[in-house]
Formats: structure tokens, sequence, C-alpha cells
DNA sequence: AAAGGGAACAACCGCGATACA
DNA sequence: ATGTATCGCGGTTGTTCCCTT
């Protein structure tokens, strides 16, 4: 018997059609095909509709997905680079596990995958550290030790293809100024609710801006990758003149963490496993 | 070479929000 | 106002691949 076969399970519908088989399990080429070719026609909508006019034995909850996690093509299909690895952990110790939300500032990844890489990456690295990954002392760890050891990384990458081809701003290439445009003005969540994740504000949390002007900010420090999302706002310039200044408080900061005296496991705590690529 | 275990990725499930009749 | 369908999100599980023993 054909394991594929295995895969029907059945699902209750509404109206007339009492039960109707109802496909699980890896999609195939074919289904993928149909699927495509389908979304071409009808467009990216109406999901339950689409999965029966192409002839699929899938749920449209099930095509949605296949579509948004796999088929869509705008989605890169290589690793994180260490930008976006940055990205992420300092958008998620910011927002949580608001994957969808943090997936919004990574063109071309989804939830799905930034979750799995956080399963996979970052909660490994909280269970060698012996620490709950909600914790504040592993948040700790990633803002005050992680980031800048990724941040120093992806600079000096930065450097060496910028020997080729300079950038106007490639003299930023200290930790602070690649970290305090997303943390010391204090990352805004515009719908936040509840932000039980902001607990570590910087003083200059006061001064906040819109999604548009951190994603702006990124792009300072990595040009190479083009704009991510949005207009730049003309609050840009306030926000970037105001971050001259705290360049020694942040460095200050980093070493003065829970870590800090000992720093027994420094080396430990920027180890390489913990990145992917590069 | 085979088995076991872990990592990485893909897919499903449950639930809440929203749209619409 | 209410019921139903759809969509989107976060959590969880399943599958495959690869490395180690």
């Amino acid at each position: 018997m054909d394991p594929k076969e295995s895969c029907f399970g059945y699902a209750a519908q509404s109206g007339e059609e009492m039960m109707i088989e109802v496909r699980k399990g890896p999609w195939t080429r074919e289904e993928d095909l149909k699927l495509i070719n389908c979304i071409a026609m009808h467009g990216p909508a109406h999901w339950t509709y689409l999965a029966r006019s192409a002839g699929l034995k899938r749920t449209g909850k099930s095509c949605r997905l296949r579509w948004v996690n796999y088929l869509h093509p705008d989605l890169k299909r290589e690793n994180l680079t260490l930008q976006e690895q940055l990205l992420i952990l300092h958008l998620h110790s910011h927002w949580g596990n608001r994957w969808s939300k943090i997936a919004q500032h990574l063109p071309g990844r989804t939830d799905n995958e930034i979750k799995n890489y956080w399963r996979t990456r970052v909660q490994k690295l909280a269970k060698q550290l012996n620490c709950d990954v909600n914790s504040s002392q592993f948040r700790d760890t990633i803002r005050y030790l992680r980031l800048p050891a990724l941040a120093d990384r992806v600079q000096r990458a930065s450097a060496q293809s910028s020997t080729a081809q300079p950038t106007p701003s490639s003299n930023h290439t200290d930790y602070a100024t690649v970290y305090l445009p997303l943390t010391g003005l204090g990352l805004v969540d515009s719908d936040s609710k509840s932000d039980s994740m902001e607990a570590h504000v910087s003083p200059a949390s006061d001064l906040t801006c819109p999604d548009e002007v951190i994603v702006h900010s990124w792009m300072d420090v990595f040009p190479q990758d083009g704009p991510m999302t949005g207009p730049m706002s003309p609050a840009c310039s306030i926000c970037n003149d105001e971050l001259e200044g705290f360049d020694g408080q942040i460095l200050e900061e980093s070493n003065g963490g829970w870590l800090g005296q000992g720093g027994e496991s420094f080396n430990f705590l920027i180890a390489n496993d913990f990145f992917i690529g590069d």
C-alpha cells in the first residue's frame, strides 16, 4: 500500500456535504502545481474555493498554509543571514513570540520559518545556558552578549565586502551604533496592549519611533540589503540624531550585565554554533 | 552498514478575530 | 443580533535528513 494513501482523514463540512475526503501530510509536486496554477488564475484568496476548483483534496486552510509558507514566489529559500538572525533576536526581545509581526520585518521570510529558527537555535541555547528562554537572564544574555557578538560579526563581514564596494554608512562600525537605533529609542509596538516583554527599556525609551523608523535605522547598518519596508519617516533623522552620545552608556551596560564580573563563559556565549552560516 | 538520536523543516490543530449574509 | 465562513496567528506534532556510535 502506498504510504501516501494512508494520509487521508475525514473532515465534516457544512451543508449537504456531510463528509468529504481530505488529504493530509506532505504535499506532492503535482498538488503544488495544481495550487499554483489555480492561484495564478484566481489569486491567493477564497482558499476553500481554490482548493475545490484546483481539484485538491485539501482544506482551504492547508492550501493557504502551503502557499504562504512554501510556494509563494517571494520567499527566500536560503539560510537566514547574520543580519536576519540579529534582527530576529532583537525583535523577539521586544515582541516575544509574535512571529508574524517579526516576520513583517524580514521580507521573504515566514513566521513559521522564524518560529522554527527560534525553537531550534535559540531555545537550544537557552537549554545550554540552563535558563528559561523567557527569563530576563536569557534576554539579557541575548541583548548584551549575543547581539553585540553577532553585530560585530555582521560588521566584520560587511567591512570585508565594503572594501570591494564601499558604502556611505560604512563608518557605523560599533555595536552601540548598530544596536541603539533599535533599542535605545524604545521599540514601540503600535498595537501593543500588554507589552509584557518590555521589562528592559533604556533611559532613552521615552523617545518613540514608529516601526518604519526602526526599519530604516536598521538599513543604516546594513545598506547592502536594500529597503525592507515602508517609507522613510521624516522623524528618522531626528531619531538617529538622538542616538549621538549614547554609545558609552550602552557599551558600559554590555559589560555590566548579569554575567558581568566573572565573564567565565563569555567565549561560550558567543560560540559559533548559535549562528547559521558564515 | 545499521541503529539511534538530534536538528531542521513542513504541516496540522485550536482558537480568536473579522466579514458577511 | 446572530450564525457561519474565512482568515491569520501561535503552539504543537510529524517527517526527513544527517551525524554519531
